[in-house]
DNA sequence: CTTTTATAGTTAGCCTCCTAACCATCCTCC
DNA sequence: GGAGGATGGTTAGGAGGCTAACTATAAAAG
């Protein structure tokens, strides 16, 4: 995860020192702020680290995931058409689900396609848009590495207990939910040196 | 935050019906996981966009933040001697700090200084060394935009109640102390295509 | 039927991160 | 006190994000 982001989390202390300094810092909100994304931070670079591992970023590596269900593969399997894709996709349906713009998700689909884990197809009908699949060589590839990349997982959240996992998301859709509710106000993104209000 | 992430968090039914294929998938732990970098993800973005709006990045935001001391600057103040850094650190215990390589905090450092933001002074004892020191102007940056960003992690933080806060600030102790122990076995980190194992 | 508007995908250019290689300087040790 | 290694900073090149502008096609409006 390609941020910078302190190292060393800020003691409790030291925010509420700073409180005194800003009425606006909030030490406890400020507090699980920081952790929140200092603990992220770190399960997300070991994940991309072992991804990296198979020669695979995190984003080829969810564009994949999201081109790949099983129960249609299976299903493609038992009419033994020979082709091992999933239901085809759009690239502006993945950018959609991955979160990415359309045209970031052009430079994935460039890439995973020079490596031949997917192929672009026409639309039959609409000759604007494409799809998207994915190769046999693909589904080895995730079929193999996919029992470690959970091992990963379980082994990450293996400090919490079942009840604790539960607790842990509870609290984050809170604050996920509200996030989503939250709109910068998006005045002028301010190009150019910053600006000092 | 660049990174690609599910918009769509799975729901527990399916991790269910994907741990019947793939044994090693833990639903709760997967759940957990997916959450923590989901609810990250959004949080970050916010602030990125937050802090776009005045001209900054949040890694610059972040240099910033690392050399300013606001004791150290009462102290100048005290003693008028008409330089406003905060006390001085090299690039490399900067880079550290930041958790970022030396060669990202020279890009870092150059577009400050571009800006007027920071400015580097040679070391008088080893010549090696460089002293990066805040300008006057940063400091008036920083002290106009660090209420509104208190007040933003203060919102998004708002749904959860005092103890709710202490609760997940445990449990992301708990994770981030356990990842931190986690070294993904850093075996080749194979160039090239992916690698079917 | 033509013109306008909307949509799908790509391209071009920028930013920030990375690694690897490179200098300059300092330190250690024979 | 000079050679070799360690350390600080920069440079070069690559990857993956982004926005904005472009092309081609489809749909809607007149």
């Amino acid at each position: 995860m390609p941020l910078l982001l302190l190292k060393d989390l800020p003691r409790y202390e030291c925010l509420l020192e700073g409180a005194k300094e800003f009425p606006d810092l909030d030490p406890s909100a400020c507090e699980a702020f920081l952790h929140l994304l200092r603990t992220s931070d770190e399960v997300f670079s070991l994940v991309e680290k072992d991804l990296a591992v198979h020669g695979i970023s995190h984003g080829r590596f969810g564009v994949l995931m999201l081109l790949w269900n099983p129960a249609q593969r299976r299903i493609d399997a038992a009419h033994a058409d020979g082709d091992c894709s999933s239901g085809p996709r759009t690239p502006a349906e993945l950018a959609d689900a991955a979160g990415v713009t359309r045209a970031t998700m052009t430079g994935l689909i460039d890439t995973l396609e020079r490596d031949g884990l997917v192929r672009r197809e026409p639309d039959p009908t609409d000759r604007r848009m494409m799809s998207v699949l994915l190769t046999e060589k693909a589904e080895r590839f995730l079929v193999g590495i996919l029992p470690a990349h959970f091992k990963l997982m379980t082994r990450i959240m293996a400090p919490l207990s079942e009840s604790e996992r539960k607790t842990l998301v509870r609290l984050l859709t809170k604050v996920l939910e509200n996030a989503s509710e939250i709109s910068v106000p998006a005045i002028e993104p301010a190009r150019g040196p910053p600006v000092i209000c």
